[in-house]
DNA sequence: CTTGTAAATGTAATTTTAACACTTAATTGC
DNA sequence: GCAATTAAGTGTTAAAATTACATTTACAAG
């Protein structure tokens, strides 16, 4: 019978993360070395099993959170994946999350404790079960959601050059961007504050830092602004 | 223990299905009276359990069926639900999907038949549990897909008129479009057929039949094109 | 003070979007 | 049969957005 709650099944829920950050190589993912069976030593998602008193959204935090000791991260619900045989220890939905963090902000000392680490996108190894699907389903959606709004906000320090900006969307549209109409129609947005500071490190003559204006972000974010590059 | 099969809590799974018409009235949206407890009597979303050995798409399409003898209807997921008191009975975490129909081709006596009813999406009544929250997010992503590609296909009968893919454009995004600008940029797209029939039932001049043509669609469709109304 | 390096900067051509109103074809009623 | 009616059909222009493209600047190093 279609809605008698007491004969329904059961299935086990599970909560998958693709964690993608950025740093001067470029566009990266996190990865954990599974230490189980099935599938032990090889790479993998982090994910794990949904409670039965718990969100999927806190699931999700949770399970990065066990892995990387990572906190505090912000993430986003992908899609729901069912496959029969997905799993081959037992029949298991998937819902998977994604997000993205900054690098250096979240120090690699801890990732290491935890057997994390980070892959550059172009260079990820086989994953275990649809984790590749489920990855290349994050990327879509990434660059979707990265022509759609700034992404810059979590993926990149407080203060950032300008470059650093650049090559962010680069990495995740996969593509060259010209530099002089990157710049304006960053500007035109209107979302940045040019601080006096330089960063002195990359040139001669020094490049001026950036922040993102909050305020002003939210505001715009209302009216769905597109970016289109 | 994080990834322990066996102890994992298990719960219920359920699908609910949002699906989109359109006619001479506008965009309207099915839902049924539900006739069980709890809430029963109340308008609510089409829904039902995961069965055990079946993937999510296929319970979709088999809870649109049971409830409304519609078969063949592509659905996409849309979300998963999973707040802890959504469903008041029991613990469900639910995944939505939604399709977009044409009501003509699917005939009234048969939804009849199985108590489900259109409504305008402008007076949908309060619906069970959390599924206004689902109607809600399922018309923002019907917006937003229809922005980036056309929706047509599934809401229109196979020969239709310029103004009723006008109108559907209007209903769904729920605004004015210059009749010309939305004609020469349809038109520009180059995806549709226009026959050399005519409709004569809406004016004394009558207006010419169009069929969308499946194969530049489906050429447009990997260069994810975008219409911007 | 010359050299090297990345940073910073502007303009013109093209394309796209948005705003706008009259004519046409055919039926209906007189 | 002709005047009236009704929705269909059709182009142009101004504004905005996008793209393509190259030189100068600031500073440190030698």
């Amino acid at each position: 019978m279609l809605n008698s709650y007491s004969t329904a099944d059961k299935v086990l829920l599970a909560v998958d993360c693709i964690i993608f950050g950025f740093d001067e190589e470029g566009l990266k993912i996190l990865l954990i070395k599974r230490d189980f069976e099935p599938e032990k030593g090889k790479w993998s998602l982090m994910g794990g099993f949904l409670k039965k008193e718990e969100v999927l959204d806190t699931a999700a935090i949770r399970v990065l959170n066990t892995y990387t000791g990572l906190q505090d991260i912000y993430m986003e619900q992908l899609y729901t994946y069912s496959e029969i045989d997905r799993d081959p220890v037992e029949r298991t939905i998937s819902v998977a999350y994604y997000a993205l963090i900054n690098i250096e902000n979240h120090n690699a000392e801890l990732i290491q404790n935890y057997h994390a680490k980070w892959f550059s996108v172009s260079e990820v190894p086989k994953l275990i079960f649809d984790h590749d699907n489920m990855l290349a389903h994050a990327i879509r959606r990434l660059r979707y959601r990265t022509s759609m709004r700034p992404v810059g906000f979590e993926l990149l320090p407080e203060k950032f050059k300008m470059s650093q900006l650049l090559k962010l969307y680069e990495s995740i549209l996969d593509k060259q961007i010209d530099k002089r109409n990157f710049i304006s129609k960053i500007n035109s947005l209107d979302i940045l504050i040019k601080l006096d500071e330089k960063d002195m490190t990359s040139s001669r003559k020094g490049s001026y830092l950036y922040t993102f204006d909050k305020e002003k972000y939210d505001a715009k974010l209302l009216n769905n602004f597109a970016l289109n590059f």
